[in-house]
Formats: structure tokens, C-alpha cells, sequence
DNA sequence: CTTACGGCCTGGGTGC
DNA sequence: TGCACCCAGGCCGTAA
């Protein structure tokens, strides 16, 4: 399941191959998961990346500025512009803000949605749908089973439409904003981390994860949860996350990178899909049980539970 | 407004 | 061998 180290692992592969190539053109299979794919064709014919960059668990591949006018054939574009700005270090500048925003592809890969760059030449992986063939003789593959992925295109001035609810990239947070917002909501912390609109990124693996290391239980409310245990939850997010990059992601089921690699993060796992082994703190169970909709695998003992007390609250109040 | 929950999308894996 | 069923993540509608 691509969550924010596995996008950002395929987002620095592509980095490597992507930025300066010459999208030649596009091809689909089917497209019942892409939003306008006659736009992403004509669109992106022609163009040269830019760059790749990663927000939340959406991947965003972006163009260089159309040379000149038109938008219709851009046959004379012989002098691409190398992509000047490289592909740069971690900090990554909001990609909703900036001054000149140019068409970019918005990528989602879902749960099964995977992008390698093969030769043009290369056998073609049954359940790939999107093809962007490139002026190297090499391709930008898009491969889904399920298709839960989602493809777009973005053009100029889109991205605060369409990324702009998405919450803090839970790298970038400080612990004070982190323990803001999770103070101040009644949810459970297990939806808390999975609300994209909170933090983004964070999916039901690393939620997990990082909810054992902090000894926090999926149950518990956001604004049930003592200072130091904010604190521990927002350092355990970021240790996880960290460690799950270096890794280069989890390999659950199809997660691989561009360049076809799998992750080594699912070795480190000490909760996730480990229901019923020995807690790696205390050798204890591993249980499992559905918290906000997900799977949520936690040591009951490390982990403690909450109070039942679901009681309705009094209206009002809050402020 | 906030929260919880059920359903939907698709297809691989599993168990009978 | 076949087949029903479960499950995954995001999103949306509905209800409290």
C-alpha cells in the first residue's frame, strides 16, 4: 500500500529518469480511473518534465512551461529547456503555493498503482493502463490490478482546488502544530492519523506502527491523549516514517519503486499484519480489531485501552 | 460542525 | 477444478 514512504521512494526514483525527458506521447488502456485522459493526452504531448515531487501520498509530475502559444501542435519546440532547477534536497516548498504553477500530472497510486520507466521495448506487465512514452526510448509506465489509483491533469492554477484541504505533511509539522490538532478533536486517534485532512500521508500501516512505538491505543481520542503522549506520538510518527524512507517502503503486497525494487520495511513491522505474534516490548499478543473503519493491529497490553465511557457529550460547549 | 458507519470500486488470495 | 467470500484505501452519503 503506497503511504507516504513508499510515494516517496517512487518520487525519488523518478526523479533520477524524469526531469528533462520529452513526454512524445501518451497512451491509454482503459481509463475508468482517470479524470479527463483525452486532457492528459493532448495536454502532455510535447512536454518536458520538470520535475517530480511528492504531496501527501499523491505523486505530482510537472511540465515545463508550453513553449510559446499553441496549444495545438508544439511540433517546434527543438530547444527543450533543461529543467533548471535540480531535483533539490528534501525541503519541499508547498506544492499548492508558488508563483508560476504549470500543468502537472497528478498521480494517486491507490493500493495496487505502481510507475517504472522501462524501455519502450520492454514486455508490458499485464494490468498496465497509461503509458507515457518518452524521447529516450523509454517509458513512463502506469500499472494498477485494482485501479484505485487516480490520474489527473492539473493545469495552471488547480492545485489549490484539488490539494489544497490536504493537512500538514506530518515531516514538515512542528510537535506544536501536530499537538494542536490532535488536541483539540474528539475522534480516535487511529482516524485522526488516517484523516488525510489532518495529517497527510499516513496510511493504516504507519498509523500502526507508530501508534506502538508511542504505546498508544488505536481507540483513544485526540483530545484524550496527555501532553507527553502527543509528544511521543508525534516522535514515533517521524522516527517511523523516517526509517520506513530509508528502507525505501514496505512491500506489503505489490509495492514496488521506479525502478522496480521492493521495500525492506515490512521486515521491520511490529504490529502491522502481525496479529497474533508476540509484541516485540513485552511478548504479548499482537490483536487485531476494527478501529474507524481499518484493521488496527496493537499490543493490548503495551497499548492500553481506553475507557468505554462512548457516552454522548453534551452539546454545546466546545469554543 | 463533528463523528461514526456502511457501501462502493476491483481483483488476488484463501478456504472449502 | 471451481467458486464464494474477505479484504484493502479513499471517498461519499447518511444519521446522530
Amino acid at each position: 500500500m503506497p503511504e507516504l514512504p513508499e510515494v516517496e521512494t517512487v518520487v525519488r526514483g523518478l526523479q533520477a529518469h524524469l526531469p528533462g525527458r520529452k513526454i512524445v506521447e501518451v497512451r491509454f488502456g482503459k481509463t475508468d480511473f482517470v479524470i479527463e485522459p483525452e486532457a492528459i493526452a493532448s495536454g502532455l504531448a510535447g512536454r518536458a518534465i520538470s520535475g517530480v515531487r511528492r504531496f501527501g501520498k499523491f505523486l505530482l509530475v510537472e511540465c515545463e512551461a508550453a513553449d510559446s502559444a499553441g496549444p495545438r501542435d508544439p511540433a517546434a519546440g527543438a530547444a527543450t529547456k533543461r529543467a533548471m532547477g535540480r531535483a533539490t534536497k528534501g525541503a519541499e516548498e508547498p506544492a499548492t503555493k508558488g508563483a508560476e504553477e504549470n500543468d502537472a500530472l497528478l498521480i494517486h497510486l491507490g493500493m495496487t498503482g505502481q510507475l517504472t520507466v522501462p524501455p519502450s521495448s520492454a514486455p508490458v506487465a499485464p494490468h498496465t493502463h497509461v503509458f507515457f512514452a518518452l524521447d529516450d526510448g523509454r517509458e513512463l509506465r502506469y500499472t494498477d490490478i485494482r485501479r484505485f489509483g487516480q490520474m489527473q491533469l492539473l493545469r495552471n492554477g488547480e492545485r489549490e482546488r484539488v490539494l489544497g484541504a490536504l493537512g500538514l505533511d506530518p515531516l514538515e509539522a512542528s510537535e506544536k502544530e501536530f499537538s494542536a490538532r490532535f488536541g483539540a478533536r474528539h475522534a480516535r486517534v487511529k482516524a485522526l492519523l488516517l484523516d488525510q485532512h489532518v495529517l497527510r500521508g499516513v496510511g493504516n500501516i504507519y498509523a500502526d506502527e507508530s501508534l506502538w512505538r508511542a504505546r498508544i491505543h488505536p481507540m483513544r481520542t485526540g483530545d484524550s491523549l496527555r501532553p507527553e503522549e502527543l509528544r511521543r506520538l508525534y516522535r514515533a510518527l517521524q522516527v517511523t516514517l523516517r526509517e520506513a524512507i530509508r528502507l525505501r517502503g514496505s512491500s506489503v503486497s505489490d509495492y514496488v519503486d521506479a525502478e522496480g525494487a521492493r521495500g525492506e520495511f515490512q521486515l521491520r513491522h511490529r504490529v502491522y499484519q502481525r496479529e497474533g505474534k508476540k509484541c516485540y516490548r513485552c511478548g504479548a499478543a499482537i490483536r487485531r480489531a476494527i478501529v474507524a473503519g481499518r484493521s488496527s493491529h496493537f499490543c493490548a497490553q503495551c497499548q492500553r485501552a481506553p475507557r468505554k465511557q462512548k457516552q454522548i457529550r453534551p452539546g454545546r460547549s466546545t469554543r
